[in-house]
DNA sequence: TGAAATGTTGGGGCG
DNA sequence: ACGCCCCAACATTTC
C-alpha cells in the first residue's frame, strides 16, 4: 500500500498546466489536495477584503474542478506547517508538493517547512509555475539581477522562450478517500454587512473556466487593437486576466502560447502581440525584483527616498479613497476600484501619482488602500508599481513626470464615457468641461444641475501649486 | 507609460 | 514688396 501525497494548493488554484500538480500525479501515489487558510504566515501582507471575496469564489470553483477528476479538496485554516503537519499524521503522507511562490514571507516559509518535513522523514518538493521565467535564470551580463525593465525583457525574450503548457491529461489522479475538510463558508471570506461584492460576479468569474473565457475574449476582441485601446479606460480593450493570474487560474505559459499563435497566424498583429507580452513582462519584471530585492514591498528601491517629506494627510487620504478629490478622472478611477474591486492600468498611474505628487501622502498608504480593495492585490506587482509611479522603484518613472489629471482625461477618456460612468453627478456637464467642471460657466452648471462644492467637490489641491510643491519637496531629497 | 516652459519656424494679416 | 507682429504648430529642454 503506497503512502498518499499531499499537493497544496496555493496560489496556483488550476489544474491545467500545472507542474507540480503533474509532478505529484506522476508519481502514483493517492492524492491529497489540500488549501490552508493561513492567517499567520503572511504577516502584514495577509490578503485584503477584495481578495478573500476572490480566493472564496476561487476555491469553490476548483474544488468543482478538482471533483470532475474524482479529487476532494480538503480545506484547512492555521499556521500552513501546522496543518501540514496535522495532515500528515491523519493520512501518512511521506511527500508534499507545491507551486512556488515569491513573496518573501512565502519564500521564508517554503525554506522553513522544508526543514521541518525532512525532519520527518517527509519529502517537500516545490514547482515552478507562477512566471514564465524564474527568477534565478534571469541575470545580467555580471551574473547581477536586472534593475531596468528594458534590458531584462529583452534578456527574456532572446533567450530560450518559456516551455508550452503542458497538454491536459485526465483522470490521472487517484485520490487517497475522505480526509475531513473544512466548509469554506465558515472561513466566511465574503462581506456580509454591507455585502458590498453583491454584483460582483456578474463581472467577475473567478476560476479557472472565467480566466479561460476572458482570455478568449481578449484574444478575438482585445488584442487587436492592444498598443493603443490599452490607454482607453472606458474601451475593453485590457485583458483583466490580473486576477486570474495572481491566483494561479491560468499560468502564463498559456497566455503565451495563445498570444504567438496568434501572432503566427496574424502577422500584422505582431506589434500588439508584442505589447501584450511585455505587459506581462513587467509582471515577471516586478516578481523577479521583488524576489530579489524582499524590501521592495515596505522600503524605497532608491535609498534617497527614505528622506522624502511625506505629508500624512488623513482627510486627504479619506478623499482620495472616497473619489471626492474634485478632479474627475482621479474619482472616477477610486470610485470603480471601490464598486468592482478592479481599476484600469492608466487610471491606476494617474490616481496613484496624484495621491504622491499632488497630495504627497506615501505610496505605501496607496499601495495599502489598494491592497484591501484590488481583486488583483498583488504584493509584487503592488509593490513595484507603487514605487514606479512615486519615483522611488528600480527604473522608475522620473519623480518629475507629474500627471496632469485634466489632460489625462481630456486624452484618455476624450468622450467622457469613463467619467460619466463612474461620476454620474457630473454626467450632464458637456465634455469639453468634464475635465475641468471648475471652469463651467453658471448656465452650463446649472443646466447640467451641478453646484459646485455640493454636488461635485471642487478640486482639493490647485493643480498648478501642487505641482509645484511636489517638485520643490522632490529638490528636497535630491543627492 | 509626462507636462510645462522655452525655442523655432512659417504662414497670414497688415501697415 | 517688405518688415513686423501674431500665433499656431512643432521641436527641444527642463522640471
Amino acid at each position: 500500500m503506497t503512502n498518499p501525497l499531499i499537493y497544496w494548493f496555493r496560489q496556483d488554484l488550476r489544474v491545467h498546466d500545472l507542474p507540480g500538480l503533474a509532478a505529484a500525479a506522476a508519481t502514483g501515489q493517492p492524492l491529497v489536495a489540500c488549501y490552508i487558510l493561513d492567517d499567520e504566515s503572511p504577516g502584514e501582507h495577509l490578503a485584503g477584503s477584495a481578495s478573500k471575496w476572490w480566493l472564496h469564489h476561487s476555491l469553490q470553483a476548483l474544488a468543482g474542478e478538482l471533483r470532475t477528476i474524482g479529487i476532494t479538496l480538503t480545506l484547512r485554516r492555521g499556521r500552513a506547517a501546522d496543518q501540514l503537519g496535522r495532515l500528515i499524521e491523519e493520512t501518512g503522507a511521506d511527500a508534499v508538493y507545491c507551486t512556488r511562490q515569491y513573496e518573501p514571507w512565502a519564500g521564508q516559509l517554503e525554506l522553513e517547512l522544508h526543514a521541518a518535513l525532512q525532519a520527518q522523514d517527509v519529502s517537500f518538493k516545490r514547482y515552478p509555475g507562477s512566471l514564465l521565467f524564474e527568477p534565478d535564470d534571469i541575470m545580467n551580463r555580471s551574473g547581477q539581477p536586472f534593475k531596468v525593465f528594458t534590458p531584462f525583457w529583452r534578456h527574456c525574450r532572446n533567450g530560450a522562450p518559456p516551455p508550452p503548457p503542458q497538454p491536459a491529461r485526465e483522470a490521472i489522479l487517484s485520490h487517497s478517500g475522505t480526509v475531513p475538510s473544512e466548509s469554506l463558508d465558515s472561513w466566511q471570506l465574503c462581506p456580509h454587512n454591507p455585502n458590498w461584492a453583491a454584483d460582483w460576479l456578474t463581472f467577475w468569474q473567478p476560476g479557472s473556466a472565467g480566466a479561460n473565457s476572458k482570455l478568449r475574449v481578449f484574444l478575438a476582441e482585445g488584442l487587436a487593437d492592444y498598443s493603443e485601446g490599452r490607454n482607453h479606460p472606458a474601451r475593453e480593450t485590457t485583458s483583466r486576466l490580473s486576477p486570474h493570474l495572481h491566483f494561479g487560474e491560468i499560468s502564463p505559459r498559456q497566455l503565451w502560447q495563445q498570444a504567438q499563435k496568434l501572432a503566427a497566424r496574424n502577422p500584422a498583429q505582431q506589434e500588439q502581440v508584442d505589447k501584450f507580452l511585455s505587459e506581462m513582462g513587467w509582471r515577471e519584471f516586478s516578481y523577479h525584483l521583488l524576489y530579489h530585492f524582499p524590501a521592495m514591498a515596505e522600503e524605497p528601491f532608491k535609498p534617497q527616498f527614505k528622506h522624502f517629506p511625506w505629508q500624512g494627510d488623513k482627510a486627504a487620504l479619506t478623499a482620495w479613497q472616497q473619489g471626492q478629490t474634485g478632479y474627475p478622472i482621479v474619482d472616477a478611477g477610486m470610485r470603480e476600484l471601490w464598486h468592482t474591486g478592479y481599476m484600469h492600468n492608466r487610471i491606476r498611474m494617474v490616481v496613484a501619482s496624484f495621491l504622491t505628487k499632488h497630495l504627497l501622502i506615501h505610496w505605501r498608504a496607496g499601495a495599502r488602500w489598494f491592497w484591501d480593495t484590488l481583486v488583483d492585490a498583488d504584493l509584487a506587482n503592488n509593490s513595484c508599481g507603487w514605487q514606479w509611479v512615486a519615483g522611488s522603484g528600480a527604473d522608475a518613472s522620473p519623480y518629475f513626470r507629474i500627471f496632469n489629471p485634466i489632460i489625462q482625461g481630456d486624452k484618455f477618456d476624450a468622450e467622457g464615457i469613463y467619467i460619466r460612468r463612474w461620476v454620474p453627478e457630473l454626467a450632464g456637464l458637456p465634455d469639453r468641461y468634464l475635465n475641468r467642471p471648475w471652469e463651467a460657466p453658471p448656465e452650463v452648471l446649472a443646466a447640467a444641475g451641478i453646484t459646485p462644492g455640493e454636488s461635485y467637490p471642487l478640486p482639493m489641491v490647485d493643480h498648478k501649486t501642487a505641482r509645484e510643491s511636489a517638485l520643490a519637496a522632490y529638490g528636497s531629497i535630491r543627492g
